[in-house]
Order: C-alpha cells, then sequence, then structure tokens
DNA sequence: TTTCATTTGTCCGTATGTATT
DNA sequence: AAATACATACGGACAAATGAA
C-alpha cells in the first residue's frame, strides 16, 4: 500500500501500520528482523528520521526489539 | 520595495505582490522554489505566519503549489 | 589483530502543519 | 493580524555497535 503524503495520518504512523501487518500476518515471525532503517528509506522514500520513527513505534508497543548494530527484532509478544 | 506596515493593504498581500512579480518577471521561473518562509521572514521582517498566508495566497491562486517540508514551487499555471 | 560492511544512535539545520494565545 | 510553541518531515554527517573477512 502506497504512502499517502498529504493525508492526516503521519507517514511514519503508516509505515509502523505497514510493519504490524506484516507482523500480524506472519509476514516477519517472531525472532525475524525486520527491514533496516536504511532499506526502509528505500522501499518507502522517507527520510531515515521517519523510518527510525516507524520503528520504534512498534519498540514501544513491544512488538519488536531494537538492538543496536544488529536491527529491530519480532519479540512474538501480542499486541 | 518596501513594506507599507500603517497602509490598508495586510503586510501579507503586499509581500504576495512582491512574489506574484517575481514569478511573472520570471525572477523564479516554473519549477523554481519561492524563497523558504524563514527567508521571507528575514527578508521581511515579518512573523512566520505573516509570510506563511502570502505563500498560502499564491498557492490557492494556483500560481505555486506548496510541498510539506520542502517548499513552495512556481506550478507556470497562468493565474 | 585489523579491516570492512552493515545497522542503529545521535546531532545539526531547514521547512511546513497545526494549535494556542 | 501577529507571535509562539510543538509536531512532522527531509537531508546530511558522524559516532557506536555488531559481525564477518
Amino acid at each position: 500500500m502506497p504512502i499517502d503524503r498529504d493525508g492526516k495520518v503521519p507517514i511514519y504512523r503508516q509505515i509502523a501500520d505497514e510493519l504490524r501487518h506484516g507482523i500480524d500476518t506472519g509476514e516477519y515471525p517472531a525472532g525475524r528482523r525486520l527491514p533496516s532503517e536504511t532499506e526502509l528509506v528505500s522501499t518507502y522514500q522517507v527520510a531515515r528520521l521517519t523510518a527510525r520513527r516507524a520503528v520504534r513505534a512498534l519498540a514501544e508497543e513491544g512488538l519488536v526489539e531494537v538492538i543496536p548494530g544488529r536491527g529491530a527484532f519480532v519479540t512474538g509478544q501480542a499486541a
């Protein structure tokens, strides 16, 4: 689903929603690493800050654990 | 042309008129970005909101397209 | 050990959107 | 009409952590 840049939902929220959906559907199972920030930048054509916010949102929800130098890993915790 | 702060024409209108003139004369050709709000603030010594209103006026006329986080770009549309 | 690529952490500067006063 | 504050977003730069060559 493409990003709506003019909508009222922040871009980082939209990306977080897509990633969360990927977790729910099993595209990113527990233990799997999410796409890196650089990959998200390339995929969604956004600034890295925006990609970081999306991942951070999921981390704050407990859905992923971010490990410096490694990536963001799906925890397997039910939201 | 200096801004008349005590006249009957709103400051944002005066700035919009100057920018429109710049578009008409080719100082800001199609595709060119207008001075940023911050630059307008510095140039005309006005509040940012005033600069924003000037740009918005041009956007409502279809002369420029405002892109969040980027700037206001000359569309090339004849008003 | 050193070197290198990859990934996240942090900071800076700039710009627009929205709300409040 | 004007000033202020905060959120969102883009771009670049460099540091730190990790793992592999």
